[in-house]
DNA sequence: ACCTGAACACCGTTCAAGT
DNA sequence: ACCTGAACACCGTTCAAGT
C-alpha cells in the first residue's frame, strides 16, 4: 500500500510521468473532493508521490496552481462563436456552466474570485477564451462591438448571479437539506426574522435550473429587444 | 515607538481596550489595506498589541472573524423595509451596495463565497437581515412571499453578477489602467483574441454606475410587470 | 543545467502552566 | 475562572548542495 491514502484509483500506482495537466487534474481532484484549503503543495505532491518542490516547475506558484484549475475547469465548456441562433447559443452555455458549477462547487469560488485580482490582460487565456467567444457570437448576430460587450456583461452578471445564489442554497446531502434548514431556520428570533422563518418550504424546493431558464427568457428578450430596436 | 508598523491613526497609542467591535474594525482596516491574506491572527494581535490568542474571546477562529468583517460590512447597508415605493428602495440599496463594495474590494470575495460554505440557517444574522427585510419590503408591496423570494433572487443575482463584473475590470490606479489595459491586451495573441484586443478603448471607459442603472431599470420593469400581470 | 530536500519564515490552534 | 504563551502540526517558498 504505497498510497493508503491516496484519491487515486489505482492502488498499486507507480509514479506517473509529470506534466502540467497531470498536475492539474490532480489538483482539481484534490479540491472537488476536500475542498480548497485542501490543496496545498505539500498534499499534492504526496498524491503525486513526489517531493513538493518539484510541482513548481509546472506552476511558479500556489496562485498560478489555482488559476491553472480555473483554465482546466473552463475548457470543459464548449463555445460555438459560429451559431446563427445567438439567443439558443447563450442559453445552452449557461444552462452548460450551471451544470459545470454544480460538478465543481469548490471551484466556483476560484472562478468568481481569481478574475478580481488580475487585470483583465493579465489573466490565463483560457479564462479569457470563452469572453472573446461570445463576443464574436454576439457580434456575428448583429451586434456592434460596443453593445456585444454591453450585452456581454449583463449575460455574465445574471449567469455568475444565479451561480452564487442556487449555490447558495444547495446542501449536498438531500437528506440533511430539509433537517439543517430547519435547524438553522429555528434558530432565527421570530420577531426579527418572521418572513424568512415562513419561507422555509419554499426554500426547500429550489429549482434551480428553472429558475435560470426563466431568467434567461427574461434577458434575452430583453437583448432581443435592444438589437432590433 | 510602540507601534512601528501600525496602521493605528494615533502614533502614541496606549492599549484599546478589546471588544469585539474593536477587533471586527481593526481586521477590516487591516484587510481593506493588505488584503484578505494580510488578515491573520498573529498580525492582527500585533495590530491590538495583544497576544494573538486573547482574539480567540472575541471570534472563535479565523472563519468566525472572516464572517464578522461580512457582518460589519453589510451593517453599513440601510434598508427600508416599510418604503411604499419599493422599486425606489431597490434601486438605492443596489447603488449603496454598489459603493460600499467599490470602498471594500477586498471584502467581496468574502461577500459572494463566505455563504457558499454555510447554509442559510446557519449564517451571521447581520448577513440575513438585507434578505428579511427586502422580503418584507416585495410582500408589503404586494408579491406573495413566494414570488418575493424569485424576485429577491432575481435582484440579489443582478446586483452581485454587476458587483463582480465591475470589480473585475476596475484597477485602483486609473493611471496605471490604460496602461496596464494596454500592456495586458497586446499581449494577447492578435488570431485567437482580435475582438478583445480591439475593445480596448471600450474597455477602458467602463461606467459602472450608469451601466448598473441601466440594468436596474431593466429588471425592476420586468418584475413590476409580474406584479401587475 | 536540472533536481532535491533542508531550512526559513511564516501560519492557526491546542493545551499546559500560570494567575 | 480566566489569561498567557510555549509548543504542535502544519503552510509556501528560497536556496544551497548535490547530480
Amino acid at each position: 500500500m504505497a498510497n493508503p491514502k491516496g484519491i487515486s484509483n489505482s492502488p498499486s500506482s507507480r509514479k506517473v510521468p509529470l506534466n502540467r495537466d497531470v498536475v492539474l487534474s490532480t489538483a482539481l481532484e484534490l479540491v472537488d473532493t476536500e475542498g480548497l484549503d485542501g490543496l496545498t503543495m505539500r498534499r499534492l505532491g504526496q498524491e503525486l508521490e513526489r517531493d513538493p518542490m518539484s510541482l513548481y516547475r509546472y506552476a511558479a506558484n500556489r496562485a498560478a496552481l489555482l488559476d491553472g484549475i480555473t483554465e482546466l475547469v473552463l475548457n470543459e465548456l464548449a463555445i460555438f462563436a459560429d451559431d446563427p441562433d445567438w439567443q439558443a447559443q447563450l442559453r445552452r452555455i449557461a444552462h452548460d456552466l450551471r451544470l459545470l458549477a454544480l460538478r465543481h462547487p469548490n471551484v466556483v469560488p476560484l472562478l468568481v474570485t481569481r478574475p478580481l485580482s488580475t487585470p483583465l490582460g493579465l489573466r490565463p487565456l483560457g479564462t479569457l477564451r470563452p469572453l472573446e467567444q461570445i463576443l464574436g457570437l454576439l457580434i456575428g448576430a448583429g451586434f456592434s462591438p460596443a453593445d456585444a460587450l454591453h450585452v456581454y456583461r449583463a449575460y455574465y452578471g445574471f449567469l455568475y448571479g444565479h451561480i452564487l445564489n442556487e449555490l447558495q442554497e444547495y446542501i449536498v446531502d438531500p437528506e440533511e437539506n430539509v433537517a439543517l434548514l430547519r435547524l438553522g431556520l429555528h434558530r432565527l428570533p421570530v420577531t426579527e426574522f418572521p418572513t424568512l422563518r415562513a419561507l422555509g418550504p419554499v426554500l426547500a424546493d429550489y429549482d434551480g435550473d428553472a429558475e435560470l431558464d426563466q431568467g434567461l427568457t427574461l434577458l434575452l428578450s430583453g437583448l432581443a429587444a435592444q438589437l432590433a430596436g
